[in-house]
DNA sequence: GTCTAATCAGACAACGTTTTCTCAGCCACT
DNA sequence: AGTGGCTGAGAAAACGTTGTCTGATTAGAC
């Protein structure tokens, strides 16, 4: 501390090392320094001062904010703390900050933090945006870099990363048929999801190739959807469930325990994600495995090279596994 | 935008509105400016050009960050973006911005992180550090204002926020005694939990007025620590266990699947938390129900007194309630 | 020994904003 | 009519840092 009150400053140091402002900062930063002994007395005040640099003040002169926000639907959900957990590992490793708002599900809140987050950020994350394409062509007026996750964006110059879903649900009806089941019923999620787009048409592609049938329905993305809507599904005679994600299959499982409907002789159910959960429920869940680490590291690396390079990177796809475990098993006839 | 490539300014408003730079920063501030002539002039001016204020120059400017750190052991664990959500509401309503670490339940790397935050905020939230005490004496030195949820930390300067978790678990253990349960199974959290501190005593006391039994070990804070050490309990003869929290009960309520040991006829499960899916577990999960968002408000409400008035606000405790569902019954005999 | 070239530390401007200070203009009161 | 006080807009400094530019000092070549 100096004698006044104030926090330490790189002016600070120079006095104490008795070098000039423009020394400290070049040997605080690492740029080449001949003087060794100068160096040296840099860092000899700078520790004895106890140096820690304004960031805010280093940031504005550099005309960046270090930051990159990420804008999630719903930080419950446990999908996205996977994708953030992926992102924070790599993002701070480039010493960035990493920013983090819940719109709620909200379309229109969605729309208003993004507006307000570009003003602290040198990047965006978007993860699976809820508001319609006609908000989202907004966007690139706001003059920063935006990377969309699980979302397709028409023209807009925008990095997207997504997961082929569809890929996963071909596998999880091939799964399926393989076991017998001809009458599949689909827990949708919700309108505004295009992962949900992806799904229905993976669905019934793959339903019509293996020539199964197919009754679905739109519920939601929460475990109170799944529950709800599951009867108006069971009333269609299908012997099995696939569920638009892992919450809503727990929902289902819910409502079948309720029922008195035993997993899987009586109904299968098929998830999607695998949440962490998915594998200790009753019977632990067949599901569908998404890389959601690496879909927060591949957001990073989209953003990160049009921070670079000023290029908007391609669109990317991310493959998807079917997970087996004890939810699915041949229909009971 | 003005012809050079930059982002507009105050500067380019003044010149527009012909006016000074001091009245452009008064009007859109918001302050005192006696001529309303001038002041409409400025507005359009800033309309007209687009111009979105420069946030990182005026935090410089005022000497402050905005943004309020946030550090969390695990974001995959349920119980934290629940108190995130209470957090943020509140914090983003007094302009400031939310940065969120995960420290990945690590105590080092939860140390580190804080001292790299307080480069970059105006005040820290730790939600359940699991850091040392020793480690945590080291954080005033960092100066920067201190909140601590579920974690009494002695004499050093930090508000606290916690949650009277040994009530909590009084009234499971009042509940279980109830039913009739005269030994009772703790799978206990990770040592360097404090809310473990207090369930523990919580669970002798009661034990001990209540004059049941108890073993308890400890297990961890994940689906996988419970599943692991529930035998150990069921070893020693115990009719119900109570866990560090639902995770963990998950965990257990899996393994007493594989057991085939239905619930609750031949054991109850009590878990802690009361996370979403609790609600749709098979049974439904009798848990001690905790205030999650309302931490996160009261947290961000300590923080906030404590950056205004710069009194370190006084120890708080929130109430938790037993939420009975179908996990619990009278033992079997 | 002198002149040129190269190297490197120090002086200083700049980033965009807020805020303090200054001073012009006006009103009211003597 | 002159002066004192007051209001409010404009000028300018300041925040802490980085980076450009300048000037000095030294080494090397003739």
């Amino acid at each position: 501390m100096t004698r006044s009150g104030k926090r330490t400053t790189i002016v600070d140091i120079a006095r104490q090392a008795e070098v000039s402002i423009s020394t400290v900062s070049r040997v605080l930063n690492g740029r080449p320094v001949a003087d060794e002994v100068l160096a040296t007395r840099v860092r000899k005040a700078a520790t004895e001062l106890g140096y820690r640099p304004n960031m805010v003040a280093r940031d504005f002169r550099r005309g960046v904010t270090s930051t990159i926000g990420v804008v999630v639907p719903d930080l419950a959900n446990p999908f996205f703390p996977h994708v953030l957990k992926g992102l924070a590992e790599e993002v701070s490793a480039g010493d960035h900050r990493l920013l983090v708002v819940d719109s709620g599900e909200d379309a229109d809140q969605e729309l208003q933090l993004v507006a307000q987050l570009a003003g602290s950020c040198d990047g965006i994350i978007l993860c699976s945006p809820r508001m319609p394409q006609s908000s989202l062509a907004t966007l690139p007026a706001l003059g920063v870099p935006i990377v969309c996750t699980n979302r397709s964006v028409g023209d807009l110059p925008f990095g997207t990363v997504g997961i082929d879903s569809a890929s996963g649900m071909r596998q999880a009806v091939a799964h399926l048929a393989q076991l017998g089941h001809q009458q599949i019923g689909y827990l949708g999620g919700p309108g505004t999801s295009w992962s949900d787009g992806l799904r229905r048409e993976g669905l019934s592609t793959a339903a019509a190739d293996l020539g199964v049938s197919v009754s679905s329905t739109e519920a939601g993305s929460t475990s109170d959807d799944g529950h709800a809507k599951l009867p108006e599904l069971l009333d269609q005679g299908v012997t099995a469930v696939i569920a638009f994600n892992d919450l809503v299959a727990i929902g289902a499982l819910a409502r079948l325990r309720e029922l008195e409907m035993d997993v899987p002789s009586r109904l299968s159910v098929v998830g999607f994600d695998d949440i962490p959960v998915a594998a200790f429920l009753g019977p632990p869940l067949t599901t569908v495995s998404l890389p959601k680490e690496e879909l927060g590291r591949r957001a990073w690396a989209g953003l990160h090279q049009q921070l670079e390079t000023g290029q908007v990177p391609q669109e990317e796809l991310l493959p998807a596994s079917l997970v087996v475990r004890h939810s699915t098993a041949a229909p009971a006839d």
